[in-house]
DNA sequence: TTGACACATGACACTATTATCATATGATGA
DNA sequence: TCATCATATGATAATAGTGTCATGTGTCAA
């Protein structure tokens, strides 16, 4: 525990905030949450992700591009195929926690 | 565990899907971020929300406008003011939680 | 009842996001 | 080298989201 100065103080809630704000801006779309929780089961290549999503190739990729200049995900390359998986377990761990309690909340 | 056809899987990762879409588009805009953050720690109205935000009446009164519509809020009114608080502990577990984390990422 | 206070709502201009089309790049095998 | 496969990227039109101004509504105190 630090003890932080008030701009220290503003500081620090002023970026947690805003790496939030981008953190669930991220997953707020569609497409790019489709393919979060897919990785969620491990590694897949783009065409994998086009078909069990059911997104377009350019749609996937474009996608994966925004998670990428995140830092969310981790790019293996292989032969002709690119091969994405979660950057860590803090990602998986997030999602399915919201996932869970937002199915027990009654909505 | 109930076993599904394929079409009601479809229907329950598709509306999945789309729950926690919606849940983290509400939670994707700054102002209304800050606003859920502020009543992890309670009860607020209005004017007091405004404060710690620092946003405009205007402005808090349409995100909590927007979370209402989302059920993610409980209203109670006292005389000339309005006291909102989030609707179950999951809101604050689940931000909570994503905030814990994304501290722990080296990002 | 009137004025002031606390909050809500509608309309709007501005900006951002979305998905798509067209095309580029980079690796592999013939 | 060339064709092809796998993926990436740029441009763009359509749509959605943002915050603000102006104004409306309900409550209380005088």
């Amino acid at each position: 525990m630090t003890l932080l100065s008030y701009d220290e103080f503003i500081m620090e809630t002023s970026t947690a905030l805003d790496g939030l704000t981008s953190f669930y801006k991220l997953l707020s779309n569609r497409s790019r949450l489709a393919i979060v929780l897919e990785l969620r089961s491990g590694e897949a290549n783009v065409a994998e992700l086009c078909h069990r999503t059911g997104l377009s190739q350019t749609l996937v990729s474009h996608q994966l591009a925004a998670l990428r200049n995140a830092d969310i995900l981790r790019v293996r390359r292989a032969g002709k195929h690119t091969y994405y998986q979660l950057a860590d377990e803090h990602i998986t761990t997030i999602v399915g926690y919201a996932l869970e309690h937002l199915g027990e909340r009654e909505v």
